[in-house]
RNA sequence: GCGCAGGUGGCAGAGCGGUCAAUUGCACGAGACUGUAAAUCUCGCGCCUUCGGGCUACGAAGGUUCAAAUCCUUCCCUGCGCA
């Protein structure tokens, strides 16, 4: 399923291709966020315009909105009209975390920012699997449950149902959490191997531990000893942990098998993930911020809505050839639709960084087969911070 | 010239005796967003501050009152109507 291609010489990074039956992947790349079976905004022509490979739908998410529609649906495929572009679908584990302690602690996936005021948790975790509650009540979902979903949405790579701990938890919950999530590890491999033909759904294991070193290395040695196809590295990092996580767990997962940093991230953390080993990220952060006014550039992130621009008759960035910059438009014009609440900014917006962070892992790519990925490294997060 | 309606912070526009440095929206500024309950949210937005408060403010000038953006007088502007 995965083959590798270039091994860098000085780090972890190496470059690949993740086989699957509808598709390739060139690895490292980024997976763009497609929650409800649609990348907000932007259409599935424009997706692949933007040097798309890998997209990311959620189960948990699909699984509410779809019902009992799921019975009959269609596939990831033919929904999102990607007939031959690789689509994961996440477990659901996160939303244990997103919708319950996430917003009990008021605190997102990667700690570093301020603290939001703290709210309901939406969620009750027993060993079975998670109770979720919305406006129609409360809902299961557990290991068996989200195999048994993904199965129906029918993605090409699906994640174990975990649960993703908040970066607040103390040890002795991440350790209990853990536990759990390692035995529903191996009940999703065996509901996996039941309902599915492994050939054409792959299933990722996803480890957890938060930013414990023993607890960490201990999951990627008990997940990755477990015959999953690859390996999803999940939970909460500290901002400035994620290197040392990555540098726990990597080593204790087998090396020949693809591994994807869940929920991860910006510039900067790509670099490192992929200097540390990692071959495939996702993050809603191309999408949504583009809906929220910003682009992605080579010197770092501009928000479109600033007065700065109103008379900028530049695109977003020279010589970008995304739909967006490619046509012309300027941040100017931009930045009166943003005023305007006209959504093709969202969408003009989204195609540029979908573009940007595609082109970067091209370029990544190609910086480690001709074995300059250090250098290139380098050259790029110099440029980012020159703002 | 007469009649009516008005003149409030960058703009629009509330307030119509004390709880008003003044609701709200826009604009502006700062920030957040990392396996998407997010095309969203937070904060700031007269000047100064040792963050307790202080000062100057609601067209202008006077006045009434313990107290005025709010009431009275005059003046200056603006819009509409009539001449």
């Amino acid at each position: 399923m995965f083959e590798i291609l270039q091994k860098d010489k000085d780090s972890r990074a190496r470059a690949g291709i993740i086989h699957t039956s509808c598709g390739d992947v060139e690895t490292p790349s980024y997976a763009i966020v497609g929650t409800h079976a649609e990348v907000r905004s932007v259409s599935p022509n424009q997706l692949l315009g933007a040097k798309t490979q890998l997209v990311i739908a959620n189960t948990y998410h699909l699984w509410r909105t779809l019902g009992k529609k799921l019975d009959s649906f269609e596939g990831l495929h033919k929904r999102m009209k990607l007939p031959h572009t690789v689509i994961m679908t996440d477990s659901g584990g996160f939303q244990v975390f997103s919708l319950g302690f996430g917003r009990e602690h008021g605190v997102g996936k990667v700690l570093g920012g301020e603290k939001k005021k703290a709210s309901e948790n939406l969620t009750r975790i027993t060993e079975e699997g998670v109770f979720f509650t919305d406006q129609d009540g409360e809902h299961f979902l557990g290991p068996k449950l989200s195999m048994e979903i993904q199965k129906k949405l029918g993605g090409d790579i699906m994640f174990a149902f975990d649960e993703c701990t908040s970066p607040e938890h103390d040890y002795a919950y991440q350790k209990e959490a853990l536990q759990r999530t390692h035995r529903w590890a191996e009940i999703c491999i065996s509901k996996h191997r039941e309902l599915t033909d492994k050939k054409k759904q792959a299933l990722y294991g996803i480890v957890q531990g938060g930013i414990f070193e023993d607890l960490r290395k201990e999951s990627a040695q008990y997940i990755g000893a477990l015959p999953f196809d690859g390996f999803g590295i999940g939970g909460s990092f500290g901002e400035k942990k994620m290197g040392e996580v990555l540098d726990w767990v990597i080593p204790n997962l087998p090396e020949e098998k693809p591994k994807h940093l869940l929920g991860i991230g910006k510039v900067e953390d790509i670099f490192l993930g992929v200097e540390k080993g990692i071959d495939t990220f996702d993050c809603v952060i191309p999408t949504r911020e583009a809906r929220h006014g910003s682009a992605w550039t080579a010197q770092g992130r501009i928000d479109l809505k600033k007065g700065r621009y109103k008379d900028d008759t530049q695109v977003i960035e020279h010589g970008c050839g995304c739909e967006a910059c490619a046509s012309g438009i300027s941040k100017k014009q931009l930045r009166e639709m943003f005023k305007s609440k006209d959504n093709e900014a969202g969408t003009l917006v989204s195609i540029h960084n979908i573009f940007f962070f595609n082109t970067l892992m091209e370029q990544i790519r190609i910086s480690i087969k001709e074995n300059k990925f250090g250098e290139f490294k380098n050259t790029s997060l110099k440029k980012l911070t020159q703002f």
